[in-house]
DNA sequence: CCTTACAATGTAAGCGTTTACATTACTCAA
DNA sequence: TTGAGTAATGTAAACGCTTACATTGTAAGG
């Protein structure tokens, strides 16, 4: 009258122990309130039957499964996989495990995977970008699952975040661009349609124009989907449509380093000919040659904090609160003064 | 007497549908086994009380989470977030989510994250490697969890993985090298204590030696850990120690842009003076300059593999068995033949 | 019209924890 | 020695689903 059914159970583990399962059960998760003896007896007993305690039941009993969710467009781009694997560092050390979801930028599939998340019994949300369709908060609201967004820093927006301003890191960029003398301005952009932070970083291009005098409407902008043979492409009609560009920004360092690729076929000199700003400081950024002028943004750093915040929250119930981080320009050999 | 407290259950669901708690969960579950007239009035009552299946009843009930667990040593290489990638996009086909742990190439943690896994419910696990103290096999064999290994292929390996031969393939890119020329190697490896990819991949360039009348032991081999930088510091001592090496192998892309950039520091031309070559073919070989010739991984190709086995094995029975994948030879612009 | 077979549905017994509450054992002060 | 107060342990009721088995309904064959 051991072991039913292989795998043993709490009551096995208590029988062995001679004591009940309260005891046991006490002993895993509260053994302060538990005397020294019966704690040495229950672990012989557990070690002996190599008991593990049954998720199912662990989780149906205390309605917790200490693990979140995120979910991101791709971990194959470098930004999201470095966060992403900060978080889970961090995660861990709170006792927390990642439940990842993707969804290739298509906010259709995010809905799905908020919704297969929570069915799988996440206890908070890790998401980014703040828009999305409000029915999907309420969701999330009446599951009791909240969510953090991350990726994005906005004062004015409701939800809470840890982020950046991505439009105050481009239009700080752009206004050292145009200190330089540049005056004829483009931008390989991605899909702003679905990506808050693709529309911000345009933003904060058109913002630093207005302020030095250029007409906003003289930037020549493209919208191209993520990849380097996207951004090489996209790169080339910019070139073709023959605006007299100077300065080409990137929404992001991948697309970036296409263009830098295009420039080269095209026999143009960067940063002679042609300035190529990136966005991220990913690796691919020091990398590339020349090694590309960027926006540094602190992704590790983002998922430390995300960690932290939705840790406390559901262990201690601290409210989460935005924080926003902090965006830096890094000069390297994509840009210089336009020539006189 | 609706709904008690907050969320709907089962039995509220059935109680609005008018019909029993073992209808509703066959309406959800098989569905075939309902009358439509039935089937809808229960979706009526389930979209009209936003019932959502409890995660942890349903577990215990079914002793299934429909989770698989990945255990990698960082998302932040890019080979292994491609791969992830790739499995949970396939993962998720299959109604499955994907739970991820990381071990920062750590051995005694990926024990941990193994045993932390298990705990949280998952159905099966993606490990990276063969090499692991059989203690956890007889762990997860307890436990009824299958795992299955990636990233490496030896078909003397008694348990199953999906991945390619390391070592022919390095064999084969050594080959390659030796025949233009190169009588001098060098390696900067990966630490091949606990790797076996990089034991594996080092173990490829003394075949290749031994076969073409080089003495082995001439391999200057240097060990290091990963990242540009580290590949950078690398590639200085390898030059420093005087060797004469006209190419140097790396274990993988990232440290040989290292190298690439080290080249350059030191004014040596690629691949005129020196050759330079790298192993996996991520986004950074064709963006470094110049472009680097390295060994394609299908790195996608295996995490979709590792998933279609991995739930056909949970779901069907399927048992898992080992499948080769292909590396192909990438030649691009830092081998050249050794001026006679 | 009665059987038989099968489809649709219902009943109720688990599944393995946690935890409120009850009980017992101990400590210490009076 | 007793009683109060606290520490340690035990009892048993949830938690919300699935599913074996029982029951009822329906169609077809005799």
């Amino acid at each position: 009258m051991r072991i039913k059914n292989g795998t043993p159970t709490l009551h096995d583990v208590a029988f062995a122990a001679n004591v009940s399962t309260a005891t046991v059960s006490r002993c895993l998760n509260i053994p302060d309130k538990v005397s020294a003896a019966t704690r040495q007896k229950v672990s012989a007993a557990i070690s002996e039957l190599g008991y593990l305690p049954n998720f199912g039941a662990k989780v149906m009993a205390t309605n917790r499964t200490n693990t979140i969710g995120a979910i991101i467009p791709t971990m194959e781009n470098a930004i999201f996989a470095r966060g992403l694997q900060a978080f889970q560092e961090e995660l861990l050390l709170h006792g927390f495990t990642l439940l990842v979801a993707s969804t290739s930028y298509r906010p259709e599939i995010e809905q799905e995977q908020i919704r297969a998340l929570v069915a799988r019994g996440a206890d908070a949300l890790l998401l980014i970008g703040h828009e999305r369709d409000p029915e999907i908060y309420r969701f999330l609201e009446n599951q009791g699952v909240s969510a953090l967004t991350a990726w994005a820093y906005n004062s004015q927006a409701e939800r809470p975040s840890v982020g950046f301003d991505n439009r105050a890191a481009m239009r700080e960029m752009a206004v050292k661009v145009i200190e330089m003398g540049h005056r004829k301005l483009a931008l390989i952009s991605a899909q702003r349609a679905t990506n808050d932070r693709a529309q911000a970083r345009h933003s904060g291009i058109l913002d630093a124009m207005a302020e030095n005098g250029l007409d906003p409407n003289d930037l020549y902008l493209l919208e191209t989907t993520y990849g380097i043979e996207e951004g090489a492409q996209a790169f080339k009609q910019v070139m073709a449509a023959n605006t007299g560009a100077t300065a080409v920004f990137c929404g992001n360092d991948v697309l970036a380093v296409g263009a830098l690729r295009s420039a080269r076929e095209l026999n143009l000199n960067v940063p002679k000919d042609v300035s190529i700003i990136g966005f991220d400081d990913i690796e691919l950024a020091q990398v590339a040659y020349p090694a590309l002028t960027t926006v540094h943004v602190p992704h590790r750093e983002m998922g430390v904090f995300a960690a932290k915040a939705l840790a406390n929250l559901i262990k201690e119930g601290t409210a989460l609160k935005s924080i926003p981080l902090k965006t830096k320009l890094v000069f390297r050999d994509t840009l210089a003064a336009v020539a006189p």
